[in-house]
DNA sequence: ATAGTATTCAAGAAGTCTATTGAATCCTTT
DNA sequence: AAAGGATTCAATAGACTTCTTGAATACTAT
Protein backbone atom coordinates (compact mmCIF):
# COMPACT_ATOMS: atom_id res chain seq x y z
CA UNK A 1 0.00 0.00 0.00
CA UNK A 2 2.84 2.06 0.89
CA UNK A 3 3.59 2.38 -2.70
CA UNK A 4 0.35 3.32 -4.31
CA UNK A 5 0.37 6.12 -1.37
CA UNK A 6 3.69 7.84 -2.04
CA UNK A 7 2.46 7.65 -6.05
CA UNK A 8 -0.04 10.51 -4.78
CA UNK A 9 2.41 12.27 -2.53
CA UNK A 10 3.26 15.14 -5.45
CA UNK A 11 -0.64 15.62 -6.03
CA UNK A 12 -1.73 15.65 -2.37
CA UNK A 13 1.05 18.18 -1.87
CA UNK A 14 -0.33 20.21 -4.65
CA UNK A 15 -3.85 20.10 -3.20
CA UNK A 16 -2.18 21.72 0.28
CA UNK A 17 -0.36 24.37 -1.66
CA UNK A 18 -3.66 25.49 -2.80
CA UNK A 19 -5.55 25.42 0.24
CA UNK A 20 -2.15 27.52 1.59
CA UNK A 21 -3.02 29.66 -0.79
CA UNK A 22 -6.00 31.08 1.00
CA UNK A 23 -4.20 30.62 4.27
CA UNK A 24 -1.50 33.15 2.55
CA UNK A 25 -3.98 35.75 2.06
CA UNK A 26 -5.57 35.60 5.49
CA UNK A 27 -1.71 35.68 6.90
CA UNK A 28 -1.41 39.80 7.06
CA UNK A 29 -3.91 41.77 9.45
CA UNK A 30 -4.48 44.40 6.64
CA UNK A 31 -6.06 42.06 4.25
CA UNK A 32 -8.09 41.09 6.96
CA UNK A 33 -9.09 44.17 8.14
CA UNK A 34 -9.98 44.76 3.88
CA UNK A 35 -12.11 41.71 4.21
CA UNK A 36 -13.75 42.76 7.08
CA UNK A 37 -15.05 46.21 5.30
CA UNK A 38 -15.78 43.80 2.20
CA UNK A 39 -18.29 41.48 4.10
CA UNK A 40 -20.06 44.40 5.14
CA UNK A 41 -20.45 45.95 1.44
CA UNK A 42 -18.20 46.37 -1.66
CA UNK A 43 -15.83 49.61 -1.62
CA UNK A 44 -13.54 50.42 -4.51
CA UNK A 45 -9.87 50.78 -3.54
CA UNK A 46 -9.63 54.72 -2.70
CA UNK A 47 -12.45 53.82 0.08
CA UNK A 48 -10.84 50.46 1.05
CA UNK A 49 -7.68 52.77 1.77
CA UNK A 50 -9.22 55.72 3.23
CA UNK A 51 -11.42 53.34 5.50
CA UNK A 52 -8.29 50.99 6.53
CA UNK A 53 -5.66 53.74 7.11
CA UNK A 54 -3.57 52.23 4.70
CA UNK A 55 -1.90 53.70 1.23
CA UNK A 56 -3.66 53.47 -2.25
CA UNK A 57 -0.78 51.50 -3.17
CA UNK A 58 -0.11 49.55 -0.42
CA UNK A 59 -4.14 48.66 -0.55
CA UNK A 60 -4.25 47.62 -4.05
CA UNK A 61 -1.19 45.39 -3.79
CA UNK A 62 -2.99 43.49 -1.09
CA UNK A 63 -6.52 43.46 -2.91
CA UNK A 64 -4.13 41.32 -5.60
CA UNK A 65 -3.41 38.94 -2.83
CA UNK A 66 -6.90 38.21 -2.01
CA UNK A 67 -7.94 38.39 -5.74
CA UNK A 68 -4.88 35.95 -6.56
CA UNK A 69 -7.14 33.60 -3.57
CA UNK A 70 -10.36 34.04 -4.99
CA UNK A 71 -11.47 35.34 -1.53
CA UNK A 72 -12.33 38.58 -3.70
CA UNK A 73 -13.42 39.92 -7.12
CA UNK A 74 -13.32 43.55 -8.58
CA UNK A 75 -15.44 45.29 -11.51
CA UNK A 76 -14.84 48.18 -12.93
CA UNK A 77 -16.90 50.97 -12.99
CA UNK A 78 -16.01 53.74 -15.15
CA UNK A 79 -13.04 55.54 -13.48
CA UNK A 80 -13.16 53.09 -10.15
CA UNK A 81 -12.40 49.49 -9.68
CA UNK A 82 -15.09 47.94 -7.09
CA UNK A 83 -14.39 44.90 -4.82
CA UNK A 84 -16.24 42.49 -3.19
CA UNK A 85 -15.93 38.78 -1.11
CA UNK A 86 -16.17 36.67 -4.03
CA UNK A 87 -18.98 34.18 -2.25
CA UNK A 88 -21.00 34.09 1.15
CA UNK A 89 -18.20 31.30 2.03
CA UNK A 90 -15.75 33.56 2.32
CA UNK A 91 -17.92 35.40 5.01
CA UNK A 92 -18.31 32.49 6.97
CA UNK A 93 -14.70 31.50 6.57
CA UNK A 94 -13.93 34.86 8.13
CA UNK A 95 -16.57 34.36 10.74
CA UNK A 96 -15.32 31.24 11.65
CA UNK A 97 -11.88 32.48 11.65
CA UNK A 98 -12.81 35.20 14.40
CA UNK A 99 -14.72 32.20 16.00
CA UNK A 100 -11.53 30.77 16.60
CA UNK A 101 -9.69 33.58 17.77
CA UNK A 102 -12.41 34.32 20.30
CA UNK A 103 -12.35 31.23 21.80
CA UNK A 104 -9.00 30.44 21.69
CA UNK A 105 -6.81 33.87 22.24
CA UNK A 106 -6.67 35.06 25.74
CA UNK A 107 -5.67 38.05 24.42
CA UNK A 108 -8.64 38.79 22.24
CA UNK A 109 -10.65 38.68 25.00
CA UNK A 110 -8.24 41.40 26.86
CA UNK A 111 -7.80 43.78 24.07
CA UNK A 112 -11.85 43.66 23.33
CA UNK A 113 -12.46 44.51 26.78
CA UNK A 114 -10.28 47.92 26.84
CA UNK A 115 -12.01 48.48 22.91
CA UNK A 116 -15.79 48.32 24.06
CA UNK A 117 -15.58 49.23 27.36
CA UNK A 118 -18.46 50.81 27.26
CA UNK A 119 -20.73 48.21 26.10
CA UNK A 120 -21.93 46.34 29.42
CA UNK A 121 -24.02 49.68 30.47
CA UNK A 122 -26.36 48.33 28.24
CA UNK A 123 -29.09 45.51 27.29
CA UNK A 124 -27.78 43.51 25.13
CA UNK A 125 -30.26 41.13 23.14
CA UNK A 126 -30.38 37.91 21.16
CA UNK A 127 -30.83 37.34 17.35
CA UNK A 128 -33.94 34.90 18.65
CA UNK A 129 -35.12 37.68 21.25
CA UNK A 130 -34.59 40.35 18.44
CA UNK A 131 -36.82 38.57 15.78
CA UNK A 132 -39.52 37.88 19.21
CA UNK A 133 -39.46 41.58 20.22
CA UNK A 134 -39.83 42.89 16.75
CA UNK A 135 -43.01 40.79 16.04
CA UNK A 136 -44.97 42.16 19.12
CA UNK A 137 -44.25 46.00 18.03
CA UNK A 138 -42.11 46.81 21.07
CA UNK A 139 -38.78 47.48 19.68
CA UNK A 140 -36.93 49.69 16.52
CA UNK A 141 -34.43 48.13 14.76
CA UNK A 142 -31.52 50.68 14.01
CA UNK A 143 -28.59 50.32 11.63
CA UNK A 144 -26.30 52.68 12.10
CA UNK A 145 -23.43 51.70 9.57
CA UNK A 146 -22.98 54.17 6.52
CA UNK A 147 -25.97 53.83 4.16
CA UNK A 148 -23.79 51.61 1.20
CA UNK A 149 -23.31 49.21 3.95
CA UNK A 150 -26.95 48.90 4.72
CA UNK A 151 -27.77 49.11 0.86
CA UNK A 152 -25.49 46.13 0.43
CA UNK A 153 -27.67 43.86 2.88
CA UNK A 154 -29.70 45.18 6.37
CA UNK A 155 -31.62 42.81 8.90
CA UNK A 156 -35.22 42.82 7.88
CA UNK A 157 -37.02 46.06 9.20
CA UNK A 158 -34.17 47.75 10.70
CA UNK A 159 -34.12 51.35 9.32
CA UNK A 160 -30.93 53.28 8.45
CA UNK A 161 -29.15 55.67 10.44
CA UNK A 162 -25.65 55.97 9.94
CA UNK A 163 -24.04 56.90 13.52
CA UNK A 164 -23.11 60.59 11.95
CA UNK A 165 -26.36 61.99 11.20
CA UNK A 166 -27.64 60.56 14.30
CA UNK A 167 -27.98 63.79 16.18
CA UNK A 168 -29.91 65.48 13.79
CA UNK A 169 -32.05 63.01 12.56
CA UNK A 170 -33.21 61.96 16.39
CA UNK A 171 -37.03 63.57 15.31
CA UNK A 172 -37.50 59.76 13.22
CA UNK A 173 -37.21 57.60 16.36
CA UNK A 174 -39.96 56.92 18.43
CA UNK A 175 -39.97 57.71 21.82
CA UNK A 176 -42.28 55.25 23.16
CA UNK A 177 -40.25 51.94 22.18
CA UNK A 178 -36.86 50.88 23.00
CA UNK A 179 -34.77 51.07 20.05
CA UNK A 180 -32.32 48.69 19.36
CA UNK A 181 -29.30 49.10 17.30
CA UNK A 182 -26.90 47.13 15.66
CA UNK A 183 -23.70 47.87 12.98
CA UNK A 184 -21.13 45.19 11.50
CA UNK A 185 -20.82 43.05 14.57
CA UNK A 186 -19.35 42.38 17.91
CA UNK A 187 -16.55 44.19 17.52
CA UNK A 188 -17.78 47.08 15.88
CA UNK A 189 -18.30 50.66 18.18
CA UNK A 190 -20.64 52.25 16.13
CA UNK A 191 -23.71 50.56 17.77
CA UNK A 192 -22.68 51.16 21.45
CA UNK A 193 -21.89 55.03 20.01
CA UNK A 194 -24.89 55.49 19.18
CA UNK A 195 -26.87 53.83 22.19
CA UNK A 196 -24.58 56.02 24.40
CA UNK A 197 -26.24 59.56 22.54
CA UNK A 198 -29.68 57.64 22.81
CA UNK A 199 -29.64 57.05 26.54
CA UNK A 200 -28.38 60.47 26.99
CA UNK A 201 -31.53 61.84 25.35
CA UNK A 202 -34.07 59.41 27.41
CA UNK A 203 -34.44 56.37 25.06
CA UNK A 204 -34.74 53.29 26.59
CA UNK A 205 -31.89 51.18 24.76
CA UNK A 206 -30.46 47.79 23.76
CA UNK A 207 -27.64 46.71 21.51
CA UNK A 208 -27.81 42.95 18.75
CA UNK A 209 -24.11 42.15 18.77
CA UNK A 210 -24.68 40.30 15.52
CA UNK A 211 -23.71 41.66 12.19
CA UNK A 212 -25.63 41.49 9.20
CA UNK A 213 -23.05 38.11 8.25
CA UNK A 214 -23.48 36.94 11.88
CA UNK A 215 -27.31 36.67 11.45
CA UNK A 216 -27.69 35.02 7.59
CA UNK A 217 -24.97 32.74 8.80
CA UNK A 218 -27.83 31.50 11.53
CA UNK A 219 -30.12 31.40 8.54
CA UNK A 220 -32.29 34.43 9.04
CA UNK A 221 -33.19 36.19 5.82
CA UNK A 222 -31.55 39.95 4.74
CA UNK A 223 -33.07 42.68 2.98
CA UNK A 224 -31.31 44.72 0.25
CA UNK A 225 -31.78 47.89 -1.32
CA UNK A 226 -32.76 51.25 0.06
CA UNK A 227 -35.42 49.86 3.19
CA UNK A 228 -38.55 49.38 4.04
CA UNK A 229 -41.21 51.46 2.27
CA UNK A 230 -38.66 53.19 0.04
CA UNK A 231 -38.20 51.77 -4.04
CA UNK A 232 -35.67 49.35 -4.28
CA UNK A 233 -32.39 50.09 -5.81
CA UNK A 234 -31.80 46.91 -7.53
CA UNK A 235 -28.70 46.25 -6.07
CA UNK A 236 -30.14 43.08 -4.28
CA UNK A 237 -28.28 40.69 -6.19
CA UNK A 238 -24.55 42.29 -5.08
CA UNK A 239 -24.57 39.59 -2.63
CA UNK A 240 -24.18 36.44 -5.22
CA UNK A 241 -21.46 34.67 -6.42
CA UNK A 242 -20.43 36.41 -9.54
CA UNK A 243 -16.96 35.07 -10.13
CA UNK A 244 -14.33 36.75 -12.67
CA UNK A 245 -11.44 35.15 -12.73
CA UNK A 246 -8.24 36.55 -11.95
CA UNK A 247 -5.62 37.18 -14.45
CA UNK B 1 -16.96 61.19 14.30
CA UNK B 2 -13.43 60.22 12.26
CA UNK B 3 -11.92 61.12 15.68
CA UNK B 4 -13.43 58.89 17.17
CA UNK B 5 -13.21 55.97 15.71
CA UNK B 6 -9.14 56.94 14.91
CA UNK B 7 -9.10 56.66 18.79
CA UNK B 8 -9.58 53.25 18.45
CA UNK B 9 -7.29 52.63 15.06
CA UNK B 10 -4.39 51.40 17.75
CA UNK B 11 -6.66 49.27 19.37
CA UNK B 12 -8.17 47.77 16.36
CA UNK B 13 -4.88 47.08 14.59
CA UNK B 14 -4.30 45.05 17.56
CA UNK B 15 -7.36 43.04 17.05
CA UNK B 16 -6.55 42.66 13.73
CA UNK B 17 -3.11 41.10 14.22
CA UNK B 18 -4.04 38.41 16.53
CA UNK B 19 -6.60 37.63 14.00
CA UNK B 20 -3.88 37.41 11.50
CA UNK B 21 -1.94 35.24 13.64
CA UNK B 22 -4.79 32.31 13.08
CA UNK B 23 -4.13 33.20 9.48
CA UNK B 24 -0.30 32.67 9.62
CA UNK B 25 -0.91 29.50 11.49
CA UNK B 26 -3.08 28.30 7.72
CA UNK B 27 -0.25 30.01 5.52
CA UNK B 28 1.61 27.07 5.06
CA UNK B 29 0.86 23.73 3.12
CA UNK B 30 2.52 21.69 5.57
CA UNK B 31 1.09 22.85 8.52
CA UNK B 32 -2.46 22.78 7.15
CA UNK B 33 -1.49 18.66 6.29
CA UNK B 34 -0.36 18.56 10.02
CA UNK B 35 -3.80 19.99 11.18
CA UNK B 36 -5.46 17.92 8.55
CA UNK B 37 -4.06 14.90 10.20
CA UNK B 38 -4.42 15.90 13.71
CA UNK B 39 -8.06 16.67 12.99
CA UNK B 40 -8.49 12.70 12.47
CA UNK B 41 -6.44 11.79 15.38
CA UNK B 42 -4.14 13.29 18.08
CA UNK B 43 -0.17 11.90 17.11
CA UNK B 44 2.89 12.47 18.09
CA UNK B 45 5.76 14.12 16.55
CA UNK B 46 7.40 11.44 15.33
CA UNK B 47 3.86 10.06 13.55
CA UNK B 48 3.03 13.16 12.07
CA UNK B 49 6.33 13.36 10.77
CA UNK B 50 6.05 10.25 8.59
CA UNK B 51 2.63 10.57 7.86
CA UNK B 52 3.15 14.30 6.38
CA UNK B 53 6.79 13.33 4.81
CA UNK B 54 8.70 16.20 6.68
CA UNK B 55 12.28 15.81 8.98
CA UNK B 56 11.06 15.71 12.55
CA UNK B 57 13.12 19.10 13.33
CA UNK B 58 11.13 20.80 11.13
CA UNK B 59 7.63 18.79 11.90
CA UNK B 60 8.43 19.97 15.74
CA UNK B 61 8.81 23.79 14.04
CA UNK B 62 5.73 23.93 12.47
CA UNK B 63 3.87 22.29 15.28
CA UNK B 64 5.39 25.40 17.25
CA UNK B 65 4.14 27.30 14.50
CA UNK B 66 0.25 26.27 14.97
CA UNK B 67 0.92 25.79 19.30
CA UNK B 68 1.44 29.49 18.73
CA UNK B 69 -1.97 30.43 17.14
CA UNK B 70 -3.43 27.77 19.64
CA UNK B 71 -4.74 25.76 17.21
CA UNK B 72 -3.06 22.94 18.55
CA UNK B 73 -1.75 21.84 21.81
CA UNK B 74 0.86 19.18 23.27
CA UNK B 75 0.55 16.73 25.64
CA UNK B 76 3.85 14.79 27.32
CA UNK B 77 3.07 11.22 27.37
CA UNK B 78 6.16 9.60 29.16
CA UNK B 79 9.09 10.23 25.99
CA UNK B 80 6.82 11.41 23.58
CA UNK B 81 4.51 14.46 22.77
CA UNK B 82 1.46 14.50 21.60
CA UNK B 83 -0.63 17.12 19.46
CA UNK B 84 -4.14 17.40 19.34
CA UNK B 85 -6.29 20.27 17.95
CA UNK B 86 -7.21 22.75 20.44
CA UNK B 87 -10.89 22.47 19.73
CA UNK B 88 -13.90 21.51 17.57
CA UNK B 89 -13.65 25.12 16.35
CA UNK B 90 -10.78 24.63 14.68
CA UNK B 91 -11.96 21.56 12.80
CA UNK B 92 -14.82 24.02 11.64
CA UNK B 93 -12.34 26.22 10.65
CA UNK B 94 -10.26 23.90 8.59
CA UNK B 95 -13.73 22.71 6.80
CA UNK B 96 -14.54 26.03 6.01
CA UNK B 97 -11.14 26.80 4.07
CA UNK B 98 -11.67 23.82 2.11
CA UNK B 99 -14.99 24.63 1.42
CA UNK B 100 -13.83 28.14 0.23
CA UNK B 101 -10.96 26.72 -1.79
CA UNK B 102 -13.27 23.89 -3.74
CA UNK B 103 -16.00 26.81 -4.59
CA UNK B 104 -13.23 29.19 -5.66
CA UNK B 105 -9.93 27.47 -6.85
CA UNK B 106 -10.53 25.96 -10.41
CA UNK B 107 -7.84 24.19 -10.26
CA UNK B 108 -8.78 22.44 -6.65
CA UNK B 109 -11.63 20.54 -9.33
CA UNK B 110 -8.56 19.80 -11.99
CA UNK B 111 -6.14 18.79 -9.12
CA UNK B 112 -9.19 16.00 -7.47
CA UNK B 113 -10.14 15.03 -11.09
CA UNK B 114 -6.49 14.20 -11.87
CA UNK B 115 -6.30 12.43 -7.92
CA UNK B 116 -9.49 10.42 -7.58
CA UNK B 117 -10.25 9.48 -11.25
CA UNK B 118 -11.42 6.07 -10.05
CA UNK B 119 -14.09 8.14 -7.54
CA UNK B 120 -16.65 7.57 -10.18
CA UNK B 121 -17.18 4.00 -10.98
CA UNK B 122 -18.77 3.76 -7.52
CA UNK B 123 -21.86 4.75 -6.12
CA UNK B 124 -22.00 7.65 -4.15
CA UNK B 125 -24.71 8.13 -0.99
CA UNK B 126 -25.13 10.53 1.46
CA UNK B 127 -25.01 11.11 4.76
CA UNK B 128 -28.94 11.21 4.88
CA UNK B 129 -29.01 8.41 2.49
CA UNK B 130 -26.64 6.13 4.74
CA UNK B 131 -28.93 6.52 8.09
CA UNK B 132 -31.96 5.42 6.33
CA UNK B 133 -30.30 2.69 4.69
CA UNK B 134 -28.45 1.60 8.31
CA UNK B 135 -32.00 2.06 9.89
CA UNK B 136 -33.32 -0.75 7.81
CA UNK B 137 -30.21 -3.23 8.21
CA UNK B 138 -29.30 -3.09 4.41
CA UNK B 139 -25.92 -1.66 4.52
CA UNK B 140 -22.58 -2.17 6.61
CA UNK B 141 -21.06 0.57 7.22
CA UNK B 142 -16.90 0.31 6.88
CA UNK B 143 -14.27 2.76 8.09
CA UNK B 144 -10.92 2.10 6.50
CA UNK B 145 -8.96 4.35 8.07
CA UNK B 146 -6.02 3.40 10.52
CA UNK B 147 -7.33 2.00 13.78
CA UNK B 148 -6.41 5.25 16.03
CA UNK B 149 -8.11 7.26 13.53
CA UNK B 150 -10.83 5.28 14.13
CA UNK B 151 -10.67 5.23 17.86
CA UNK B 152 -10.74 8.95 18.43
CA UNK B 153 -13.88 9.25 16.40
CA UNK B 154 -16.39 6.88 14.02
CA UNK B 155 -19.21 6.57 12.62
CA UNK B 156 -21.74 5.09 14.98
CA UNK B 157 -22.06 1.43 13.65
CA UNK B 158 -19.42 1.84 11.77
CA UNK B 159 -16.83 -1.53 11.77
CA UNK B 160 -13.37 -0.73 11.58
CA UNK B 161 -10.89 -2.55 9.17
CA UNK B 162 -7.76 -0.62 8.09
CA UNK B 163 -7.30 -0.44 4.41
CA UNK B 164 -3.92 -2.32 5.04
CA UNK B 165 -5.96 -5.24 7.14
CA UNK B 166 -8.64 -5.27 4.33
CA UNK B 167 -7.66 -8.21 2.35
CA UNK B 168 -7.02 -11.10 4.84
CA UNK B 169 -10.10 -9.69 6.76
CA UNK B 170 -12.35 -9.95 3.92
CA UNK B 171 -14.22 -12.81 5.42
CA UNK B 172 -15.53 -10.79 8.29
CA UNK B 173 -17.92 -9.05 5.63
CA UNK B 174 -21.48 -10.21 5.16
CA UNK B 175 -22.14 -11.03 1.69
CA UNK B 176 -25.53 -10.29 1.59
CA UNK B 177 -25.26 -6.57 2.02
CA UNK B 178 -24.36 -3.61 0.45
CA UNK B 179 -20.34 -1.84 1.77
CA UNK B 180 -20.19 1.40 2.64
CA UNK B 181 -16.87 2.14 2.54
CA UNK B 182 -15.85 5.96 4.52
CA UNK B 183 -12.19 7.26 5.64
CA UNK B 184 -11.04 10.36 5.87
CA UNK B 185 -13.00 12.57 3.97
CA UNK B 186 -13.48 13.54 0.11
CA UNK B 187 -9.62 13.99 -0.40
CA UNK B 188 -9.50 10.51 0.73
CA UNK B 189 -8.68 7.75 -1.35
CA UNK B 190 -8.86 4.78 1.27
CA UNK B 191 -12.16 4.50 1.02
CA UNK B 192 -11.44 3.92 -3.29
CA UNK B 193 -9.10 2.04 -3.01
CA UNK B 194 -11.05 -0.29 -0.56
CA UNK B 195 -14.24 -0.33 -2.75
CA UNK B 196 -12.20 -1.14 -5.71
CA UNK B 197 -10.49 -4.40 -3.66
CA UNK B 198 -14.36 -5.26 -2.93
CA UNK B 199 -16.12 -5.08 -6.04
CA UNK B 200 -13.49 -6.99 -7.44
CA UNK B 201 -14.24 -9.52 -5.27
CA UNK B 202 -17.98 -9.48 -6.03
CA UNK B 203 -19.28 -7.12 -3.53
CA UNK B 204 -21.98 -4.56 -3.74
CA UNK B 205 -20.40 -1.26 -2.54
CA UNK B 206 -21.14 2.36 -2.41
CA UNK B 207 -19.07 5.84 -1.11
CA UNK B 208 -19.71 7.69 1.52
CA UNK B 209 -17.83 11.00 0.96
CA UNK B 210 -17.80 12.37 3.97
CA UNK B 211 -15.38 11.99 7.05
CA UNK B 212 -16.12 12.00 10.66
CA UNK B 213 -15.18 16.14 10.91
CA UNK B 214 -18.26 16.72 8.21
CA UNK B 215 -20.71 13.78 10.05
CA UNK B 216 -20.33 15.80 13.36
CA UNK B 217 -20.39 19.03 11.52
CA UNK B 218 -23.72 18.29 10.12
CA UNK B 219 -24.85 17.83 13.12
CA UNK B 220 -25.14 13.86 13.38
CA UNK B 221 -23.71 11.51 16.73
CA UNK B 222 -20.00 10.62 17.41
CA UNK B 223 -19.28 7.14 18.37
CA UNK B 224 -15.86 6.69 20.14
CA UNK B 225 -13.36 3.84 21.19
CA UNK B 226 -13.03 0.49 20.25
CA UNK B 227 -16.12 0.14 18.03
CA UNK B 228 -19.40 -1.75 18.61
CA UNK B 229 -19.73 -4.51 20.87
CA UNK B 230 -16.26 -3.55 22.52
CA UNK B 231 -14.97 -2.47 25.20
CA UNK B 232 -14.96 1.86 24.90
CA UNK B 233 -11.27 2.79 25.42
CA UNK B 234 -11.95 5.83 27.73
CA UNK B 235 -10.96 8.52 25.21
CA UNK B 236 -14.76 9.49 24.57
CA UNK B 237 -14.33 12.66 26.22
CA UNK B 238 -11.29 13.87 23.36
CA UNK B 239 -14.85 15.06 22.12
CA UNK B 240 -12.57 16.09 18.70
CA UNK B 241 -14.01 16.98 15.88
CA UNK B 242 -12.25 15.50 12.60
CA UNK B 243 -11.75 15.38 9.03
CA UNK B 244 -9.27 15.51 5.83
CA UNK B 245 -7.37 14.69 2.92
CA UNK B 246 -5.10 12.03 2.81
CA UNK B 247 -2.75 10.61 0.44
C1' DA C 1 24.17 7.36 37.67
C1' DT C 2 24.14 5.93 32.57
C1' DA C 3 22.57 5.08 28.11
C1' DG C 4 19.16 5.77 24.97
C1' DT C 5 15.06 7.92 22.71
C1' DA C 6 11.92 11.77 21.46
C1' DT C 7 11.63 16.39 20.95
C1' DT C 8 13.13 21.09 20.86
C1' DC C 9 16.50 24.80 20.27
C1' DA C 10 19.92 27.72 17.72
C1' DA C 11 22.06 29.48 13.81
C1' DG C 12 22.39 30.51 9.09
C1' DA C 13 21.41 30.56 4.02
C1' DA C 14 17.81 31.09 0.75
C1' DG C 15 13.50 32.48 -0.19
C1' DT C 16 9.11 35.34 0.49
C1' DC C 17 6.39 39.35 2.05
C1' DT C 18 5.56 44.31 2.94
C1' DA C 19 5.53 49.43 2.53
C1' DT C 20 7.17 53.05 -0.14
C1' DT C 21 8.17 55.49 -4.12
C1' DG C 22 7.46 57.10 -8.74
C1' DA C 23 6.06 55.77 -13.29
C1' DA C 24 2.64 53.47 -16.34
C1' DT C 25 -2.11 52.23 -17.66
C1' DC C 26 -6.91 52.72 -18.44
C1' DC C 27 -10.81 55.15 -18.48
C1' DT C 28 -13.82 59.66 -18.72
C1' DT C 29 -14.54 64.31 -19.86
C1' DT C 30 -13.61 68.25 -22.49
C1' DA D 1 -6.57 64.68 -29.15
C1' DA D 2 -5.42 66.23 -24.41
C1' DA D 3 -6.05 66.59 -19.48
C1' DG D 4 -7.02 64.39 -15.39
C1' DG D 5 -8.44 60.85 -11.98
C1' DA D 6 -8.24 55.98 -10.20
C1' DT D 7 -5.69 52.10 -10.07
C1' DT D 8 -1.87 49.11 -10.94
C1' DC D 9 2.98 48.05 -11.87
C1' DA D 10 8.06 47.85 -10.93
C1' DA D 11 11.78 48.23 -8.10
C1' DT D 12 13.86 48.14 -3.72
C1' DA D 13 15.11 47.94 1.26
C1' DG D 14 14.03 45.77 5.35
C1' DA D 15 11.55 42.38 7.78
C1' DC D 16 9.89 37.76 8.27
C1' DT D 17 9.78 32.39 7.03
C1' DT D 18 11.51 28.09 5.93
C1' DC D 19 14.53 24.15 5.84
C1' DT D 20 18.73 22.04 7.29
C1' DT D 21 22.20 20.81 10.49
C1' DG D 22 24.00 19.69 14.80
C1' DA D 23 23.67 20.40 19.73
C1' DA D 24 20.79 20.59 23.96
C1' DT D 25 16.96 19.05 26.86
C1' DA D 26 13.74 15.98 29.12
C1' DC D 27 12.32 11.98 30.08
C1' DT D 28 12.59 6.31 30.69
C1' DA D 29 14.74 2.07 31.66
C1' DT D 30 18.57 -0.28 33.31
Amino acid sequence: MTQHVSGQRRQKEQLYRLFARIGKALANPHRLELLDLLVQAPRTVEELAREAGMSVANTSQHLQRLKEARLVVSEREGLRIRYRVADPAVAHLWLELRAVAERQLAEVERTLDAYRHRRHEFERISADELRARLRRGEVVLLDVRPREEYQAGHLPGAISIPLDELERRLSELPRDRTIVAYCRGPYCVYADEALELLAERGWNVARLEDGVAEWQRAGYPVEYGSGPGSPEDGRGELNHVRATVCR
